[in-house]
DNA sequence: CTGAAAGCGCTTACAG
DNA sequence: CTGAAAGCGCTTACAG
C-alpha cells in the first residue's frame, strides 16, 4: 500500500526479475502458470497499477485511442446533438473523446495533442486550423477531419449551407413573403456566411422580394429584437439561422399577433413540440458519419497507407410544420 | 523535418549538451542569451514537439490537468447542459476534460484513469463508482466527485430531488388534481427513486389524493404513452420527471384537448417557450459548483492537505408557466 | 521459462 | 553558463 508501487516492488517481492513481472503483465504466453499466478496475486495486492508515461515512451502509443474535439465556444445547442452522436460512434470503437476549448485560438492546444501523442483531432465549427497547426500535426501524422466546416485542401465533411438556405428561401416564397428578414449571430462563422450569401443570391435571382439581414449577439436577446422587428407591418417573412434564435421568434410573433411566416435551421429535438419549419440537418448523421470518417483516418494512418482526403457534403432538407 | 525529433537531435545540431536544450526549453534562466536563441530557432526549424510520455516519466504529472468525465448512456438533455457548464468553468482553470463513457461498467474506465494520471474524476449520475473503485482512486490520491448523486462517505453535489418533487406535488395541489399519474424512464436511478418516493409520500401525507407510477422505455413514446392515458377521463395531473418527457406530454393534451395539468422536471431551455411549468434544477449552478469543487480538491491535494470530504445539496424551484 | 541489460526522451542535481 | 550522468518505469531482444 506503499506510495508508488513500480513493477520493481513486485519483482522483490516476487523474488523473480522486473522482465518476468512485465511478461506477466503483459499477457507474455512464455511465462510459468505458477510464476504467472504468483505475481498477478502481489501485484493485486501492492494496487499496482501501471505507469502510462513509462508505458508509452516505450511503446509509443496509448494503450486506448483519444481523439481530440476542438470546440469553440459551446452555446451551440446543434452542437450538443452532435457531441453526442461523436461520442456515441466512437465509444464504439473503443476511442475516448478529450474536449478541448479553443476560445483563445488553438496554438497550445495543438501542442499539447502532439505532446500527448492523441490519436485524432475532429476540430467543430470554426476557427479551422491555421497552416502552421495543420503542418505540427501532419509532420507528427495526426489525422484532423473538420466538421461543419469546409476547406478544399483538407478532409471535412459538412452539410451544405448554401443549400439550406435556398430551401428555406423556397419555403417563405411559397408562403408569398415579400419582405424578409434574416437573423443570425454577430459570429462570421463560415457557415453563417454561407446561409446570407445563399440565401441572398438565391432571393435576387427570383425578383421582386426585398431581403435583408440582421446580426444579434446573444439568442437570448432574440425575442426582444423579434418583438421590435414586428412594428414593421409589412414585413412577413423572418429566416433565423438556428431554432434556438427562432423559439424566441414565434415567441414574440405570438405576443404580438402579427402574422409572418417564420423558418429555422438546424431542426434540434424540441422544434417538433415548438410546430416550427426549419431546415433539418441531422446530428446523428454528421456526428455518425464524422466518426466514421476519423476511425478511417486513423485506419489509413496504422496500415501506413498514403493518407487520402476525405470528403463529405450532406444534403439539408425542408421540414414543414406550417409555421 | 525527419521522422521523430528529439532534443538529442536538437543537441547535436546546435553544438550543446542535451541538458542545454532541455533547460532552453523549460525557460530556465540560466542559459546565454546566444545560445537561448539558437536553441529555439534550430527546435522551430526541426518542429520538434517534446515527447509528453518522457516529460511526465520524470515530472510525475502532466502539463496540463485533466479531469475525467464520467458518463452513463447520455441520452439526458439535461446531462449536457450540465457539461457545458462544467467545461466551461473548468477551462477557466485551464483544466481539460476527457470524457469517459460508463456503459460497460467503469471498471477498466478508472484502470486507464489512474494509469495516465488523470487530475480528478467527475462521475455524473448513475452508477456511482463501487468500492473497489474507489479505493484505486484513493490510493492513487485522485480525488473523485459524485455530481447528481449523493453518498453520505464521498464529496458529491447534488439537487434534493425529494424537496423537488415536493414542490411538483404541491403545484398539482394548488391546481385542485385527484388522480395524478407521475412517469419517469425505466432506468432506477437513485434521482428517480427519490423523485417516486418524495412525492407518493408527500401526497399521501395530504390524503384524499390517488397517485400512480408509470415508467416507460424512451422519450419517444412518451406522446403516445400519454394519449392513451388520457382516455381515463379522471385523471388530472401528470408529473414527468423531465422536461423532455413533458413536451409529448403537453402535445397530447393538446390533441386529446383534455384539461389536464401537467409538471416536469429541470427547466431546460426549451420549457421556457413551451410553457411548461416545471421544477427547476439550473445546469449552470450545479455544473459550474461541481468543477469549483473539483477545484477544490485537487487544490487541497496540491497543498498536501487532508482531503476532506465536500458537500453540497441544492434547493430546486418551481417555475409556473401555468401549464 | 527467465534474468540482466539496453533504451525510450526527458529533467535535474552535480561538478565544473 | 554548460556538459556528463543518473534516473523516471517500463518493454523487449538477447543469452542463457
Amino acid at each position: 500500500m506503499g506510495e508508488k508501487v513500480t513493477i520493481k516492488d513486485i519483482a522483490a517481492k516476487a523474488g523473480v526479475g522486473i522482465g518476468t513481472v512485465s511478461r506477466v503483465l503483459n499477457n507474455s504466453p512464455n511465462v510459468k502458470e505458477s510464476t504467472r499466478s504468483e505475481v498477478i496475486r502481489i501485484a493485486r495486492e501492492l494496487n499496482y497499477v501501471p505507469n502510462g508515461a513509462a508505458r508509452m515512451l516505450v511503446k509509443r502509443s496509448h494503450s486506448q485511442a483519444t481523439v481530440a474535439l476542438l470546440l469553440p465556444v459551446v452555446e451551440n445547442q446543434f452542437f450538443f446533438e452532435l457531441i453526442k452522436h461523436i461520442h456515441g460512434r466512437l465509444k464504439a470503437e473503443q476511442f475516448n473523446i478529450m474536449i478541448f476549448n479553443t476560445d483563445h485560438g488553438h496554438d497550445s492546444v495543438v501542442h499539447h495533442i502532439v505532446e500527448q501523442r492523441l490519436t485524432a483531432v475532429l476540430t467543430l465549427g470554426d476557427p479551422p486550423l491555421t497552416q502552421a497547426e495543420q503542418e505540427v500535426l501532419e509532420i507528427h501524422k495526426i489525422p484532423f477531419l473538420y466538421v461543419d466546416y469546409h476547406d478544399p485542401e483538407s478532409s471535412y465533411i459538412t452539410y451544405d449551407s448554401v443549400k439550406g438556405s435556398t430551401l428555406a428561401a423556397d419555403y417563405l416564397i411559397s408562403r408569398n413573403c415579400k419582405k424578409i428578414m434574416m437573423i443570425g449571430l454577430t459570429d462570421r462563422s463560415q457557415q453563417q456566411v454561407d446561409r446570407f450569401e445563399g440565401f441572398r443570391r438565391y432571393i435576387e435571382s427570383i425578383g421582386d422580394i426585398q431581403v435583408s439581414e440582421l446580426c444579434i449577439n446573444s439568442e437570448e436577446e432574440c425575442y426582444d429584437i423579434t418583438l421590435s422587428l414586428l412594428n414593421d407591418k409589412s414585413l412577413d417573412g423572418l429566416f433565423y439561422f438556428s431554432d434556438t434564435l427562432a423559439y424566441g421568434g414565434i415567441q414574440a410573433r405570438l405576443e404580438s399577433g402579427r402574422d409572418v411566416s417564420i423558418v429555422g435551421y438546424d431542426d434540434i429535438f424540441p422544434s417538433k413540440f415548438m410546430k416550427l419549419s426549419t431546415v433539418r440537418q441531422s446530428s446523428e448523421i454528421l456526428g455518425t458519419r464524422a466518426a466514421e470518417m476519423v476511425v478511417e483516418l486513423v485506419r489509413q494512418r496504422e496500415e501506413g497507407e498514403e493518407s487520402r482526403v476525405l470528403q463529405t457534403v450532406l444534403e439539408p432538407e425542408l421540414v414543414d410544420r406550417n409555421s
